[in-house]
Parts: structure tokens; C-alpha cells; sequence
DNA sequence: CTACTTGCAAAGCCTTTGCAAACTA
DNA sequence: TAGTTTGCAAAGGCTTTGCAAGTAG
């Protein structure tokens, strides 16, 4: 998925099919995960929204990020006691996470996951129903800066 | 490493040079996680050496893990708020989870993670350190049983 | 004997839950 | 209006920390 807007579409959609009510919080919050790139955990969630609406409160992002995930449309990264969330591709797929500036990539393009999953099949005989994979290290702009 | 008294004598001459001290609690606990290949975390390793030592508290197993991981003789897999560990192969590895029997066996003899780690490098010119890598699904024993 | 380690209890951090008030449809 | 959602505060679960008492070297 690569159109915010379309991915924006998408969420409501689900959550109106659901009989959810779409409160401007909510609104406000899958615009954020539709578009945002960043892959945002619940602190920075608040924080951006908050600017926004004064009231809102975590637990309210926590309800709501609970809810996409049961439909399955946000994916939900459990790094050490830190969970970000991934609402523009909600599938499983690699992240790269850049131990310099912090950042978190999409490493969706990635095709050897295919020979990953069927070794595993073969070698371990395990049936594999999702993964969550991460890499750490250091993004190409770090690199370029370090370099110099 | 396969020899569990091998690892059990390294975690040990890590600990002397280190200039720890070797306290009962601290030998059983490397005993434990040198022979166990289980994956345990926090608690279960606690439960363990509760039957031999009745006084042992949880913050000692926390404390003995951290020095443990600072020196490079245990990985922790970090799973949805519970951390894993593993004493017996220290070095980043793949990790099967069977969401039915809920054992986490070693993915150490995965070769196409070499294709993908070039792959990372190339595509996105990242540089990688380190990695976690969880593949979740059904184990070859409930595999078995499921199919009768 | 000295410095490190221990157990206990308290605190930290992230996340979830209970509930009355507010709000959507 | 009826039922859902909200914010607040409290509680939960896992992990870390502070400290006096205990122990290894």
C-alpha cells in the first residue's frame, strides 16, 4: 500500500463495516497511521495528536490501536518494552532499524524471505503462519554522514 | 556450541575474569542456562532454581542475566513483554515459535539468512549489526498430531 | 577484611482496565 | 435516546533499582 489516502480509505472503511462511530480522535489517529512513514509507538502518537486535540489521552491511542490490530489492519512491532505500530502496510514484513539515528524502515522489497520461509518449511518441517523480523545497523544516510 | 559442559565452563571462566564472584545462585543459574535449551524467560528460570535454592529472588536472575548479556554469553529475545534467553548460543539466530505447544526452538541452521542480509546491504545499502528474526506457525510435533 | 552480591521492597515503564461523563449515529 | 467511546486514575505485568545484611575471595 502505498497511497496514504487510499490506505486513509481503507481504515475507515473497516472501522464503519465494524458498526465502529468514528470520533475526530479516531479519525485524527488513522490519518496518522495511514500516512506516516515512521513507524510511531503509542508515546509518539499521543504526542503528534495532542497538538492537535488538547484532551486526547493515551489510553484512548492504546483502545484504538487495539482495535485496528484486531482487524488486522495495523501491524503491531514489539521491540525491547517498546511496541511501534505500522498502519500503512499491516502485513508482515522486515524492518530495518538504524541503530545510529533511530529510524525504522520498511524492508518490504525484500526476496529472499521466500528462501527463508522455504528452508524453514523443509529443513524444520514448521508450517510458518507469520514472523516478525528485524535488522539493526546502520541506514544509508548514517552511513554517508559517518563516512566522511 | 552443542556441548552443554563446554558452555557451562566458558560462562564460568567469562564470570572469573571477569572478577564476578561465583555465589551458588550464580553457578546454578549458568548451569541452567548453559544445559537448558529451552529458551526460558525470567520467571521460568526463577521457578527452576526456587526447588533447589527456596531463598533465591527474581531480581538476582535479572541482575545475573544483565552482567550475563554485558558480557556477551547471553541473548535475549525479545517477545511480546517477556523476554527470552538464551545462554546456550549467544550470537543473533533465528527462532522457530510453535503458536500451539509455545516451545521456541533455534533456527541456527538457516543459510539462506546469508542471501538476505546481502540482500539488505544492496538494496538498501544498510549496514547490519545484528538481528532478530521470529517466525511464528506449528511445530513439526503438532504438525503431527494435528494431522490425525 | 573489603568489596561485591543478595533479598526485599519499592519504583519504573509501558500497557490495560474500570467507570462515570460525553458523544455518535 | 441508546449504546459506544472518552478521559482519568488506578491497576497490571515485567524489569530495574536502592539499600542494609550477607558472603566470596
Amino acid at each position: 500500500m502505498n497511497n496514504p489516502e487510499l490506505r486513509y480509505q481503507a481504515l475507515l472503511t473497516t472501522l464503519h463495516e465494524r458498526g465502529s462511530r468514528l470520533t475526530s480522535h479516531r479519525l485524527a489517529l488513522i490519518r496518522l497511521l495511514s500516512t506516516s512513514e515512521g513507524h510511531p509507538n503509542a508515546m509518539q502518537l499521543y504526542e503528534s495528536l495532542r497538538l492537535q486535540f488538547p484532551t486526547i489521552s493515551l489510553a484512548t491511542i492504546y483502545k484504538t490501536l487495539a482495535l485496528l490490530k484486531d482487524e488486522g489492519e495495523v501491524l503491531e512491532i514489539d521491540l525491547h518494552n517498546d511496541s511501534h505500530y505500522d498502519g500503512n502496510k499491516p502485513y508482515p514484513h522486515p524492518h530495518l532499524i538504524c541503530t545510529q539515528c533511530h529510524k525504522i524502515f520498511d524492508g518490504d522489497e525484500i526476496t529472499a524471505i521466500q528462501k527463508i520461509n522455504q528452508e524453514i518449511e523443509d529443513r524444520y518441517n514448521f508450517q510458518i503462519s507469520r514472523h516478525q523480523l528485524v535488522f539493526y545497523g546502520m541506514c544509508w544516510e548514517c552511513r554517508e554522514k559517518t563516512d566522511r
